[in-house]
RNA sequence: CGGGGCGUAGCGCAGCUUGGCUAGCGCGCCUGCUUUGGGAGCAGGAGGUCCCGGGUUCAAAUCCCGGCGCCCCGACCA
């Protein structure tokens, strides 16, 4: 056996994942219950997801800006809806400066309720709109039942809140963050994901509709990876955000609020994480190669050059994702062996290890090892082609990753006609079953009860380009209740 | 909020049933030497409020009572 200390999938999946999540020093149990500290190398992920959206969100328009943790009660509990929603998982502030307060403070589940009656004061005009604003911080929301990146006490995210003059246009903008989280998550995390509209019972306390991006997990689970929602004018309504039309008219905005979270991370671990820990795409991975030498008391100079000339190559090269310069370390730490190093850089998930030795030197030679697939490709030590090999190979691994996932993806996804086939599915393989259904609350809460599968999302019938969903052949029937069904639905259970 | 598990060295654990010897083991850590192509070896060494508070007892890691904390699984939520 190589990596002893981590579980195998099939053994405990969830004491798998924490096994990864520790001993890869992604985080560490905090003080608190529920909360994590995400160590440097998780951070580094975290980083890479700031890195990749937040350009994404400058290039449409948007701008960074920072609200207050605190949220005064009489703020978030305008909106009742929203109020009674959060209300349950709300961190509340009684007392400051040694004394209690007049009114208690909420510790933010979300920004809404702080950000609508500051909009409210700066926008007066349709020439104010639209407002296009993003913020990345902490939340907290008071959970039952935690698991390190999934769902955390405190947990990291952006939000972006905009107000816009039409509903086509909060409309257009919900589904353009949707794509952007979309084309993020399925190009640099590798992770294929569905597009859909969230259910009635699903969607985002006080919206008028929520869409998502649904992932499915390697044990058959689903998980929730991003949200966008319309918030029509309910928020615009209760905090005063109206503006002056041209037509002389004083009208309340419309709204969208959207954000990921650290939970992506996890996410991550477990769509591409095997018996042997991580596995990172390399777009996303901190790391993208370590190189090893393997030393020798007698050829010490040998291995030095090599190495010397590898690490020149590599320090030319690019990263392969658009993102700048080729990440690479060199691991000659002497109080570990090969060995060792090997087995601990594959637990963390580099995609690509190279091996410089004596025998490799000798031959003109460096030994790359692919973490996705184990396989040993003998490269060239070419000074001048090295880099690009290395940059073609991480390109390779990026996009195998995304294959196989889509791969298992629809492997595990599956119609059904009944409950009971539902049911069935769920008991065994899992994953993702698509089914008509009526859109009632009622068959939805008893396939939860029966079953433990949720609805996912009622898939888009034109992609992104339309907020239309899929709807089945006229006179099909509710997988669930047997009544005329409306949509079609993807149903899993989730995380 | 229900069910289960756990708290003893940095980490993982044994010891507890049936109270008693200087509280042990593995890994890790420090020093030295030899090593290094899939988790190296030898020698020496450092490291402990046994979760907290009470009780029983000549004597408590161990028994009793109370508390705290964490993890996992469910129900609820990103």
């Amino acid at each position: 056996m190589f990596v002893k200390a981590i579980t195998p999938r099939d053994q405990d999946y969830s004491q798998w994942y924490i096994d990864v999540v520790t001993k890869a020093e992604l985080m560490d149990y905090a003080p608190v219950k529920g909360c994590m500290v995400i160590r440097p190398y998780g951070y580094a992920l975290w980083e890479a997801v700031h890195d990749g959206l937040d350009p994404r969100f400058k290039a449409t328009g948007h701008v960074n800006a920072y609200f207050p943790l605190f949220i005064p009660e009489s703020f978030l509990s305008r909106e009742a809806e929203h109020f009674q929603g959060f209300t349950p998982q709300v961190a509340w502030v009684t007392r400051g400066g040694g004394e209690d307060l007049a009114e208690r403070l909420a510790v933010r589940p979300t920004s809404e309720a702080i950000i609508g009656p500051m909009y409210a004061k700066w926008i007066q005009s349709y020439r104010d709109l639209p407002v296009l604003i993003n913020q990345w911080c902490n939340v907290v929301r008071w959970e039952k039942a935690t698991r390190p990146f999934i769902r955390t006490t405190e947990f990291l995210w952006q939000e972006g809140h905009t107000c816009h003059r039409t509903e086509d246009e909060a409309e257009a903008e919900t589904l353009g963050i949707l794509e952007i989280y979309r084309d993020f998550v399925e190009g640099t995390l590798a992770i294929p994901v569905l597009v859909g509209r969230k259910s009635e019972a699903e969607k985002f306390a006080g919206a008028l509709r929520t869409y998502s991006i649904e992932a499915l997990m390697s044990d058959g689970k689903g998980l929730q990876s991003g949200t966008c929602h319309n918030l029509g004018q309910h928020f615009a309504e209760v905090y005063g955000i109206n503006f002056l039309d041209a037509d002389g008219q004083l009208k309340p905005v419309w709204q969208s609020s959207w954000g990921v979270s650290t939970r992506l991370i996890g996410a991550v671990v477990m769509v591409h994480g095997d018996d042997r820990g991580l596995v990172l795409p390399p777009r996303i991975a901190p790391i993208q190669v370590v190189v090893v030498p393997i030393p020798s008391d007698k050829e010490a100079d040998l291995v030095a050059s090599g190495v010397a000339s590898v690490r020149e190559a590599l320090g030319r090269a690019p990263a392969g994702d658009g993102l700048g310069r080729l990440r690479f370390k060199v691991d000659d730490r002497p109080e570990y062996t090969p060995g060792w190093k090997f087995n601990d850089w594959e637990m963390r998930g580099v995609p690509v290890r190279l091996e410089v030795g004596p025998r490799d030197v000798k031959a003109g030679q460096v030994v790359a090892v692919r973490r996705d697939t184990g396989e040993k490709l003998k490269l060239p030590a070419d000074p001048v082609t090295l880099g690009g090999t290395v940059t073609e190979i991480l390109e390779a691994i990026q996009g195998n990753l995304f294959e196989k996932a889509k791969r298992f993806r629809e492997e595990n996804t599956r119609e059904a006609a009944s409950l009971a086939e539902i049911g069935e599915i769920m008991e065994t393989g899992r994953g993702f079953v698509l089914a008509p259904w009526c859109g009632g609350d009622a068959c939805e809460a008893d396939l939860k009860e029966k079953t433990g599968a949720t609805t996912r999302c009622l898939p888009l019938a034109k992609g992104l380009s339309s907020s239309a969903v899929t709807t089945p052949a006229p006179g099909t029937k509710c997988s669930l209740c047997g009544e005329d069904a409306r949509y079609m639905a993807y149903f899993a259970r989730a995380y």
